[in-house]
DNA sequence: AATGAATGAGCGTTCATTCAT
DNA sequence: TATGAATGAACGCTCATTCAT
């Protein structure tokens, strides 16, 4: 007996789908944006970066909606012009952080290196736009709130996680073909690539204060196993 | 793949618990129970129980203590005659659930086997004794609620993870010693060599419903990724 | 016997503005107005017919303020530009409304018909200006609200049914006069003739979806029952 | 798009249907109540007292839960013991207040009197059981709240207006065949010899600070026109 | 005049905790 | 010991009202 209807979650969901954005770039004919407009996404921003802290802090049920505000430096009920209700902040908040992410992955299945550098770089950038950025955070409260957000995992799944597989399979199966790659079961479980990365992520944020993780070490350790280099 | 059967976790819960009291019926030195004294202990175990079914479902805030009551057959207030607050009875359960896990892993390093074989078995006792049983779900929630409690994840670093990492730390040594193993790394980051257990147990619980994970094969992969083993 | 079509509702609310401004185009005392004034007065008249439908809908404390503007075609705050507050655009609205209304009854005083005859009238003018008309739902929302807002009580009262009934009490009291009508007691209790009118008004609104009745039968059956007439 | 969604309150309208009690009167093995149970009973009733009142007073939508727990000197989550919530608190009132009332009436049809004086009497009863009680006050709030609150409309009709012209029809068809009434259409219209009680309720509510109205003699009136009888 | 973003008091509801029985 | 009725602080959300533009 979960707290939330499914149906309410799956309705939201749908709007979760990217909308097709109508604003392209070039639009010549986008009328500058007044000071109104400008006002009100910064109020977005600050909503979402005050609701990021919140929920990091204190986990989605014990995040409190007037400690949001107050952090965001507005009013409890400004949230309200801006979100449907707590629910949809947090998963506004998911995809708003998730989305770039993906774009960089995916970037990765385009470029034509030898596998084994482009795991260095792939560590590289991992650990600048996801390690000890807010980023972790989100994906730490996705997998922690997950479960009772099965709209969230849903979301998270499909727009993030199933793209970036997708792109790192592409990489695997070329460094495979190429002999680059021994272990071509990575390509069925790319959670084994993933793994350290989640582990990182979860040490520092549980353990971190008693027993600091060298998370980049471990990353370029776990690439050297998966190559078989290094050590000798 | 569906979490599994209440009644088959009930029924392995009861397994976990004999551990706390050594006494066995014959054993003089200790006075014989009361009745009362019986009563007493089975009702905390099953507050125990009950507390691990709401807390692994719903997440330590959303868990009402009143569904814990009523799963574990006592009144609301009878909770408060075994648990300080509703915190205790969180820190108590995982205290409790994880006082076993460090034997049985402990016991691996007394265990004189070549360590590829280790490694296998050890995949075998992680599969049955962890994935699919409630040990699985009260490691989700030290994770998953570490960061608001401190205490507790110190506690569960200074009892479980040094430990076992400790007995790990044997093992890679000998096995590096003797020439199995390649990778000193892994002496270093012995999480590198839990991360995919970690990945599986994350993975099911969010992502099961909508793409589950074959654990086993998975961890297989693992090892004969850390062995250079396969695939060929 | 659904309540009635918004439109044909509007258009019979136009009909009764009017009545507000008794200038006309060639009232030579008044000034011209300026199509400023013209456009503020269709603003005003807009904002009461949104708020009639609103408050008959909901009921003074569910209507939402937002909701009135939406439908007058205003922005939230344009209401408070004509109206101090909420009650005071109730209170405003009720009184515009009920105004045209005595002038109406008022008018019966002054035909010199013989009773029965004036009685069938009054039943068709009644049947045709208050029954499903947003008439109705004026005296209802008086009625209903009544209790709360007393100087709204007050001012219906000493404006419309003080006068209302003084015009009744003369034409019953020639009625009586004449022999055309044995019940004095009804020159003592107007309501009594009022009686199924509101309970025609009431029954429609509350139990009209389970159960529609027929109000100009009713009221043609409470006439033969006031002058002994008919059914034999 | 009215607030509460209808089929929660169809729901819950089926919980109104009069639940067959169990506990006969004469029932032998009927434990007596407890004290528990007694100062239980005994507070369900200091808050629906209280709730009549501040109904009463303020309406459904204005009326406070904290100033019914007040008045019924029990904390606010009290009520939520007795009642799921502000519309269930709300029809368990009306239901409690108006079933009473329906036994009353029918018992008028067994009674075998001439029609006049069971008239005469019927206003006594009306006079004494439902004016200057609060019965009158539930009466008012379903004809407020009705329209909002179909379930309790379509409850009230079912459970105590049917049953009551179902009364009315048949003593008044007893009188025309007996011929102590003219009006058949009365038959076809109970509402019109309700009709003049419902003024009085309305009216004293409303107007009765302004120009109290002499409901007993009023009603006494309206007896005398429908049989035709005195003022001469 | 008109707007609508912003405010914040207010209320229904929940639930950990207490305590009389 | 055990109960579960009672409590009341806490929080999500609403909406009348304000005010900078």
């Amino acid at each position: 007996m979960p707290p939330q209807s499914p149906s309410r979650l799956t309705a939201r969901l749908e709007s979760l789908r990217p909308a097709a954005s109508t604003e392209k770039p070039g639009d010549k004919t986008a009328k500058p944006k007044g000071a109104r407009e400008v006002r009100s996404a910064a109020r977005k921003e600050a909503i979402l970066a005050a609701a990021l802290e919140e929920f990091s802090t204190s986990g989605f049920a014990a995040a409190r909606l007037e400690d949001v505000a107050k952090r965001a430096g507005v009013a409890k009920g400004t949230i309200y012009l801006y979100f449907a209700d707590k629910e949809a902040l947090f998963q506004d908040l998911a995809r708003e952080m998730l989305q770039p992410l993906v774009a960089h992955v995916e970037n990765f299945a385009t470029i034509d290196l030898p596998f084994p550098a482009l795991a260095d770089s792939m560590i590289d950038v991992m650990t600048h736009e996801l390690l000890g950025t807010r980023r972790q955070d989100i994906i730490r409260l996705i997998l922690t709130e997950g479960p009772r957000f099965p709209a969230l995992a849903e979301f998270y799944y499909r727009e993030v996680l199933s793209k970036i597989f997708a792109a790192i399979g592409q990489v695997l199966q070329r460094a495979v073909d190429r002999g680059e790659l021994r272990h071509k079961a990575l390509i069925e479980f790319p959670q084994l690539l993933a793994a350290p990365m989640l582990v990182a992520i979860m040490w520092n944020s549980v353990f971190g204060a008693i027993s600091p993780l060298d998370a980049k070490a471990m990353l370029k350790a776990h690439v050297d196993i998966v190559l078989n280099r290094g050590d000798a």
